[in-house]
DNA sequence: TAATTAGTGCCAAAATTTGTCACCAATTAT
DNA sequence: ATAATTGGTGACAAATTTTGGCACTAATTA
């Protein structure tokens, strides 16, 4: 048996069993005494908690609690879990904030340093504030799942962005931007974007936008978005309290 | 080094250089050109999208979109992450809610399948309405962050709770009661409770509960809550869409 | 055609993991 | 007090896995 199924058995086995002996667990696993000994050491190093108790009726208890998933999560999905996260901690009371926080907090400590770096920047860009009630919601759409990544990409790489806009009145364009920041006015999102030909900044709804992608080998600075700023997307980040207010 | 060492720096040195022959590699971890081709190998079945082109100016290439997390999260930390996104997804029209279901999937994939049946049950449990506008939201405080074990700990052992209550009049009172559900009113969050003693459901505002605790050796059976219930946690769950909504 | 680079199969050498054994510490039952 | 049971450690040889070297193929560029 290999030494991770050996360890995932050892793990499930005690969580199942509540209390087990080394013997017991080595009888299991196909192992000797003295090699699940080793797994317990190696679990535990690796954070599993794992009591002890010897003597007659004695034997190896797991915390329920300590038990810990091994996903592997693509960047997109990180990205996607923070946003979640971030939105709701901005727009409301999010109870269990500290945890989902140490839960994210570990999920960037496994990520490169230039990712986590990324990903901070890219967070900051998000901008959070109240819809105005007049604002019609009739023909909420569902946001095209690949505009995540093409928004990631092109604001990191400072590249164009290009895709489809459908306006309110129905009318379609083919767009070439330079997207800017994003904007949440749930349930409402939008993409702020300065618009080269028309030498402004636009709004794009989301869920008007189709078929995006970069445009590779062009680049752009980065412009101040003229946007009220008082979100913080992580609790440990202290946010300047400094009033930088602006309006265009 | 290290095999797991070597794959991380092998991995590290595609996203910083871009692109790097085999060669490059095996000098940059000390390895044989052999061992490398063997570390692609298996970074390639880990998810690592890695592309390699021959001949001279030739190498290879990681798609930085799949490099993954391998974060370790506590089944608490993986709770409130999916409580955030559930309640979120539920509340309003969520932005990329498919990629964080993807990464919340993956994340329950990779926990042992009785946990699962207790997330699934646990988040089953979770109401959302609207709050009324009537609602006085003047002393809205921190909720406990050990509330959460704690609830899906009496929860799922089916076992009484016990904490401090502060009542709106500032009354404390020590209560012992059986965790049903929970209730979000955005921003306020509630624990639905029976309370033996009164015999009658009660809401506890979360952020007036404090030092809970599980009293372990009693049991309570599950009572049929009186709210109307429309949400389903997962996209992939299908939820019955026959309305059982009920009032007491 | 020559040079360069990715990729595979094979086998012995190197390194790591495992099992055995002796032994210690703590706890329970007699 | 003593025996029995159970967790835990160190040392060393045996078993297993990983690694390096080599020969070779395939693709691409100059």
């Amino acid at each position: 048996m290999n030494i991770r199924r050996r360890h995932d058995t050892i793990a499930r086995t005690l969580r199942r069993n509540g209390t087990a002996t080394i013997d017991e667990l080595a009888h299991e696993v196909g192992a000797s005494r003295r090699t699940v000994l080793r797994d317990i050491s190696a679990l535990r190093y690796d954070g599993f908690v794992i009591y002890s108790e010897s003597g007659p009726g004695g034997g190896l208890q797991l915390d329920p609690q300590s038990i810990q998933t091994s996903a592997r999560l693509s960047v997109a999905e990180v990205f996607a879990l923070l946003i979640s996260v971030a939105a709701m901690r901005a727009a409301q009371n999010l109870p269990f904030s500290d945890l989902a926080d140490a839960g994210l907090a570990k999920i960037e400590k496994s990520l490169p340093s230039e990712k986590v770096r990324d990903l901070r920047r890219f967070l900051q860009c998000l901008h959070i504030g109240q819809l105005s009630p007049k604002q019609d919601l009739s023909d909420l759409g569902k946001i095209d799942p690949t505009l995540l990544p093409a928004f990631e990409n092109a604001f990191l790489e400072q590249c164009l962005m290009r895709f489809q806009y459908r306006d309110a009145k129905g009318a379609k364009s083919s767009r070439e931007v330079e997207p800017q920041a994003m904007l949440v006015l749930q349930p409402l999102w939008y993409l702020v974007a300065w618009d080269p030909m028309r030498e402004g900044f636009r709004h794009f709804r989301m869920d008007r936008i189709s078929a995006p992608e970069c445009v590779t080998g062009t680049s752009f600075r980065r412009r101040h978005v003229p946007f009220e700023k008082d979100v913080s997307p992580y609790s440990d980040t202290v946010a300047p309290s400094s009033p930088n207010v602006q309006t265009k």
